[in-house]
RNA sequence: GCGGCCAUAGCUCAGUUGGUUAGAGCACUAGAUUGUGAUUCUAGGGGUCGCGGGUUCGAAUCCCGUUGGCCGCCCCA
């Protein structure tokens, strides 16, 4: 028994689970470039301040954390986010706006185990900064729900829920609210799908018993479903903010419409996203089940680069994470049988057929096929039985036999046909054969 | 950080009220088959029963601790 394993939260990738780990970058990096996003990467060590600043001082117990031999306090990213705000803001004059980046990229979290979740997991980021306007959020959702589509998930299977911090703002606002009890109602709002009324009791605790009439329409908002729902509700408010807010909500849902993604898409004011960094709308995609934790978040953050030491920058971005998604996508049967296959499997006859086959082996891999041959001399039963079980299309058989006539013998290991063709034709006669 | 359940071969699991040398299937390797891949048959390798301590004549089995895993709470950038 192995006296070391790895440690808790972190995960051995051999050669099939990494097969279908990139089997997911692959479709995610191929619909991220095709939504003219770029791809970035950064260190995996950062700053320890450079998360603090952003989350506070309790943020560090979840980080992996420790003092580097220049004394140095550092942290393995638990994030993205503030690492990209950085770069973009270094650079954020010299830089092609709208700005759309993104990365695929391992983080680390100091914290318990659980379903979907460890202490290592890669996640997908992708931002848009420079666009103010619910443009950049239209095509992150966009890109969002093709990242899902990419694999076979459906409307079935996902959906992405919708929401806006500064309408909630505004709304309360226009209630008489004062923010620090605007944000102790949202914590109430992010907790009252779980447990419903008891969510109020931070609230009452801190500020005291929320008036009735404010909470019946907390309550009633959170119960909008639509934008028609959300025109209704707010008509009767005068607040300028609130008219032109519903015109980003009409321009963001209109644009998705016209994309024809509207059935992947549910107003939803119940997520807020914690009481972090966001500022504007904020997303989330679930499965229909609602056997997950949530598939990819997102939201806007107007004011981080600027808190980060950069300029006045809007941002908006999303993420999404390898473990619940492939949770998913295992739930629905849409991971494919990943085997790595090769072209070409060499049966050679024994010591004084190498020396031909070799020469053949060298020429097909530099000429860019995928070729294996047995290491060893082995019975033709067993290197026939390994070609395929290796997935070749054709054995290449260098046999005594073969080798004087001056012929190699080509069989097709799909329709057990066979061919000879002279021995310096190899390469060519291979080609044919897998393009035929 | 808190609570519940669990730990026997690479994987899935048997293992009787505590009793001799801990088993099966799958997987892997080899042979049957020294020139042709799905089957079949045979054999082999692989375990200090998670680790440490205790009870006992005797522990995979009972008790305590510990480590790791699963699930829930907290948290979730």
């Amino acid at each position: 028994m192995a006296s070391f394993q790895s440690l808790p939260g972190f995960r051995d990738f051999y050669p099939d689970e990494l097969a279908r780990r990139n089997f997911i970058f692959r479709l995610w990096r191929q619909t991220v470039t095709a939504f003219g996003f770029s791809e970035y990467d950064a260190p995996v060590l950062e700053p320890l301040d450079l998360y603090k600043a952003k989350s506070g001082d309790e943020i560090e117990g979840q980080l992996f954390s420790f003092t580097d031999k220049g004394g140095r306090d550092v942290a393995l990213r638990p994030e993205m986010t503030p690492t990209v705000c950085r770069m973009v803001g270094a650079k954020a004059n010299a830089l092609k706006r709208p700005i759309k980046w993104f990365s695929i990229a391992e983080f680390y979290r100091y914290e318990r185990m659980q379903k979907g979740r460890g202490r290592s997991f890669f996640q997908l980021n992708a931002d848009i900064f420079g666009e103010a306007g619910p443009e950049a959020e239209t095509e992150l959702i966009a890109l969002l729900v093709q990242c899902l589509c990419a694999f076979g998930l459906t409307e079935q299977d996902f959906y992405v829920r919708l929401s806006d911090r500064n309408l909630w703002f505004y709304y309360l606002g226009a209630l008489g609210l004062d923010e620090p009890r605007i944000r102790g109602v949202l914590g109430a709002v992010d907790r009252y799908e779980k447990y419903g009324d008891d969510a109020f009791k931070g609230y009452t605790e801190q500020f005291g018993e929320l008036d009735a009439i404010v909470k019946n329409k907390v309550l009633a908002f959170l119960q909008i479903k639509s934008l028609a729902m959300l025109e209704a509700t707010l008509s009767a408010q005068a607040d300028g903010r609130i008219a032109s807010r519903l015109a980003d909500w009409r321009k963001l849902l209109g644009g998705l419409e016209a994309m024809g993604l509207s059935r992947y898409i549910e107003v939803d004011l119940g997520v807020v996203r914690g009481l972090a960094y966001y500022t504007g709308f904020v997303f989330e995609a679930f499965d229909r089940k609602g056997e997950l934790r949530a598939i990819a978040g997102g939201g806007r953050y107007d004011d981080l680069v600027e808190k980060l030491g950069g300029p006045a920058l809007p941002a908006v971005g999303f993420a999404t994470g390898d473990m619940t998604f492939g949770l998913l996508l295992e739930q629905r049967g849409l991971m494919p049988a990943l085997v790595q296959t090769i072209d070409v499997y060499c049966v050679i006859g024994g010591e004084q057929e190498r020396g031909p086959a070799f020469a053949a082996i060298q020429g097909l891999r530099a000429a860019g096929f995928g070729v294996e041959y047995p290491l060893k001399d082995v019975a033709f039963g067993k290197q026939f039985k390994a070609a395929s079980e290796a997935g070749a299309r054709l054995a290449l058989i260098y046999g005594s036999e073969e080798i004087a006539k001056g012929v190699v013998k080509i069989r097709d290991m799909t329709d057990r046909s066979e061919r000879e063709v002279p021995i310096n034709d190899v390469v060519t006669a291979v080609r044919d054969s897998l393009q035929g």
